[in-house]
DNA sequence: TTTCTTACA
DNA sequence: TGTAAGGA
């Protein structure tokens, strides 16, 4: 066994207030909880990663799981987890969630391809940054003085 | 007032 | 993603 059997993420994005046990809400009040506009919760309904209740009038009726799940999809896609990926992982979600089981074979193999995609560019932004250092290194270094 | 769908910048 | 249109 040489997988993990839970991989761990950290959705700790945009955490305004604790979902309420037991009520609903309408996509405005999902909106200002979650501190998502609208038209994404529409989006990410389109997509297949929420699915809301509808209530007679044809409104949207959120639920606890919901505005969890939303917190999810942020947390995910501020990781640059795709959409499409975020999809496969839904279902692997624990209800509180943020383990994914290690059954996921597919999506395990996807994280580890978006695990190595943040490592290039965390490794690229690191050379930005060391360079943009070296620079004012050098500079500081420099008889001429800075000019306003 | 709030939300809905569709469509375009 | 934001915003507008035209309804309920």
């Amino acid at each position: 066994m040489r997988h993990p059997t839970i991989i761990k993420i950290d959705i700790s994005v945009n955490v305004k207030s604790e979902p309420v046990k037991g009520t609903t809400v309408q996509i405005g009040e999902l909106s200002r909880r979650t501190q998502t506009p609208t038209r994404l919760l529409r989006y990410y309904e389109e997509q297949g990663l929420l699915v809301p209740d509808r209530l007679p009038n044809g409104y949207r009726d959120y639920d606890d799981e919901d505005e969890n799940r939303v917190r999810q999809v942020r947390g995910l896609l501020e990781a640059g987890v795709s959409t499409r990926v975020i999809g496969q992982i839904i279902p692997c979600l624990a209800p509180r969630g943020l383990l994914v089981p290690y059954a996921c074979a597919e999506t395990y193999a996807a994280l580890v391809e978006q695990r190595d995609r943040l490592n290039n560019k965390i490794n690229d932004l690191t050379r930005h940054r060391d360079a943009i250092d070296d620079y004012l290194h050098d500079v500081r270094s420099s008889e001429l003085p800075v000019s306003p």
